[in-house]
Parts: structure tokens; C-alpha cells; sequence
DNA sequence: GACGAAATGTAATCGATGATTACATAGCGA
DNA sequence: TCGCTATGTAATCATCGATTACATTTCGTC
């Protein structure tokens, strides 16, 4: 035991040996711990992020107020990564039809969610955060949804359209993502298929069932 | 103190003075108590139902096994209101058409799901229970999909819808309810208007725009 | 009616958790 | 080099779900 004695007390960054006092990068450890937690189905508690982090269970503390701020913090990241999938995803869309782009979109959306429930679900319920208790997350999203409403609205000044009121369409597309989203996490499809390809197949169906709703013709 | 000296150990019935050692219905009373928890916004605690029942922490697990059974029960009987409101509104639809039939149903889970978003959500996130927990909940819950999907097969049937595989058309339907309802209850609705009747109005609005856009004409 | 078993409530206790406080150590700048 | 600040530890608290031992009531059976 007595083996503990610093034999490097110099302000070295970070020898092998053992773990120095200082983490390095708690806050960023943290968050992870906290995402992989959620995907391994477990519930988030704080002691147990800091249980992987080798940390005592008071440390995040100094990081995080209180279990809420660790929960928004795991969920701004859950949302970049979300984000940066749907811009790649829009990079690759073919070319400037409105609705071409809609599709795309909803495609990455759900492809997304159904291969990452946990993290859809911190990112989208408010449950384990007070809903805008993050500024960052909340305009992340309503950049999203603006995105979205900018290709209802072109697809509509373009003819594309069946006249209809577009406010309606807009909340219609969002739910129906949404819905279908949820529907997943919350366990309303059966196990449909052996793999994951046959709900997407669907959650294409359905979303080309909505595009051909609303698009004339 | 000593006032607690029993005046009247006969086995009367439930006298008026002090509580008596049995409670008469703590199970109904805790289901209730959890209800009411979950609509004020609270976190549902068995030791705060217990509290409102005016009952020893340790009680409820009388009729509880444990936490996930009071929810389990709690959300049948939510359900069970949410149905017998379903059945009522379905009951006042003007006739036998089928897509009339489909849009009261829509319209009066709406209407449950916005005035009731608590009990909502626990009856449909399948997270305070482990989903399939309660068979009579899902039992339940298929028996009102199978309605529905009823309904759009007659559609059908009678040559009221355009020409589309009818399975994406029920998936669909299902998702743009149910993330509308999830939508609400998770914070994605800016506060709309002073009342309720707005958001109300919106979900009409949806639920014909889902309708016309599936409809033959 | 009386009695004993079953049902139902209480009291005490356990381990886990979020949170706070006092203290220890590292790292950085004047 | 000194000392301030950031960051981690240790100890502690209240709350919660859950279990156990014990108390009281209720009810069927004789």
C-alpha cells in the first residue's frame, strides 16, 4: 500500500503512473458516461457516471450544479451529433427540390432516432431536463424546425403544392417524425423484423405517404 | 397523548373518532393519490401516495409488489378513462362513414391526450412499467388500434381512399396522433394561445389535412 | 358467539441516490 | 516562490424503494 508515495511530485502533465488527482477532462468523461449509460438502457445517475469516471461521487458536482445540468449537457451533445448526421445528410441530397430535401431530411431524422433511441429520447423529451433550461439546445432546434418550414414554404411558392394552409402542414410533418420516432422508443411496433432495415423501410413509406399527401398531383 | 386509549375496541365498523387501523380502500386511494401526483407535475413517489393516504410508508407494498405495479395500475385506470371517453365521442359520430368515424376518433384522442397530458404519458411511455407489464393495457391499447385500422381497411373497402398500400396509411396515422399528443406533452408547442381550444383547433386542423391527403377527390 | 388464520397496517431498517460541506491537492499566474 | 483558484476527496444528510418483524383487524368456521 505504502507504494502510493509520489515518486514524480514535479508538475509533470500526467505520468503512467497511477491516477493523478486531477482527472483531466472530467466534464468531457462525464458526458460520455452519461450518453453510454443511456444507450445501455440503465438509468443516468450521477454516482455512476462518476463510478466510470473513477471519480468520487461528489466530483461532478464541481462540474455540473446538480444532476439536471449533466443531463443537458449530455443532451447538447446527443444533439450536436444528431445535427451534424442530418447536415451530412442534406449535403448529399441531390439537388434543390424542395421537397426532394424534405424527404432527405425526414429520412436522416428517423434514421437516426431508430438507431439512436436513447439519445433521441434525452435530446426530445424534456423529462430529464427543464425543457429550455438549455438555450443552446433550444435554438439548435428551432433551427431545425426552421429548416424544415423554409422547404414546406419553397415547395409551396414553387407550385408544388396542393393549396392548403402551410401552417398546418408544418406541425403535420413535425408530428408525424415525431410520432413515429416516439412510436419506436416507447415500444408501439412490435419487433417487427429481424433487422433494423425493415422499419426503415417503413418509416420511408410513410414518409412518402405524407410527401404525396400534400404534393400536387 | 394518552388520549389514544381505544374508547371503543368493538368491531364497529369505522367509527367516526380517529382513523381506524384499516384503511377501507388504500389500494383505490394510492392509484388515485398517483394519479393525482402525476397530474400536478410531481414525481411519483409510493412514499408520497402513502403520505396522501394518510398511511405508513411501508403499506402500499400490501397491494403493490412494488413501484412499477402502482404505476401499472395507475395507468389502467387512466386508460380506462381515456377509452370510455374514446367510446362516448365514438358513440355521438354522425354515421356509418368510415373516414367520419376515423377523424371523431382522432379528434376525441386529441382532445384526452390535451387535457390530460399526465395520465397520457404514463399510459402510452411504456417507462414507469416495463412495457407489457400490464396485459390488460396492452390488450387494451391493441384492441383501439384494431379500431382504427378497422376503419381505414373499410375506407378502403368502400373506394374512399386513393389507391396506396393501407398499412403505411395506418402507420401513419398512428404516428401523426400519437406525436402530436407527444409533441404537447413534451414542451415542442410554444405556449399557443391563452387557451386550450388553440392547440385544439390545431390538432383538427392536422387531422383533416391527414385525412384529405389520403381521401379519393 | 368464539377462535384462529389471513389480510392489512406499523415500525425499524437497509442500500442507493442527489446534494452539501469541510478539507486536500494540483496547477497557474503575479 | 507564493498564494489564489480550480478541482477532487471524505463525510454527512434527507429521500426513496424495498424488506422484515410485529401488531391489529377482519372474516370464515365451528
Amino acid at each position: 500500500m505504502p507504494a502510493r508515495q509520489p515518486s514524480k511530485p514535479r508538475a509533470r502533465r500526467h505520468t503512467s503512473d497511477a491516477r493523478p488527482y486531477h482527472h483531466g477532462d472530467l466534464r468531457r468523461v462525464l458526458i460520455d458516461a452519461a450518453l453510454q449509460l443511456a444507450e445501455e438502457g440503465a438509468e443516468v445517475s450521477v454516482r455512476e457516471a462518476a463510478r466510470r469516471a473513477a471519480v468520487s461521487p461528489g466530483a461532478p458536482f464541481r462540474h455540473f450544479p446538480n444532476r439536471d445540468a449533466l443531463m443537458a449537457a449530455a443532451a447538447q451533445e446527443a444533439q450536436r451529433r444528431f445535427r451534424a448526421e442530418i447536415e451530412v445528410a442534406l449535403a448529399q441530397a441531390p439537388g434543390t427540390d424542395p421537397l426532394g430535401r424534405f424527404r432527405a431530411f425526414g429520412l436522416a431524422y428517423l434514421r437516426w432516432a431508430m438507431r439512436n433511441p436513447a439519445h433521441f429520447e434525452i435530446i426530445s423529451t424534456g423529462r430529464y431536463f427543464a425543457h429550455g433550461s438549455s438555450a443552446e439546445l433550444t435554438r439548435d432546434n428551432a433551427e431545425l424546425i426552421a429548416l424544415t418550414e423554409q422547404m414546406l414554404a419553397d415547395a409551396a411558392a414553387q407550385g408544388l403544392l396542393r393549396p392548403a394552409d402551410l401552417k398546418p402542414i408544418q406541425i403535420a410533418g413535425r408530428a408525424l417524425v415525431y410520432g413515429f420516432a416516439r412510436m419506436n422508443l416507447d415500444g408501439h411496433f412490435p419487433r417487427w423484423g429481424v433487422a433494423e432495415t425493415e422499419i426503415e423501410r417503413m418509416a420511408e413509406a410513410v414518409i412518402d405517404l405524407f410527401i404525396s399527401g400534400i404534393a400536387k398531383g
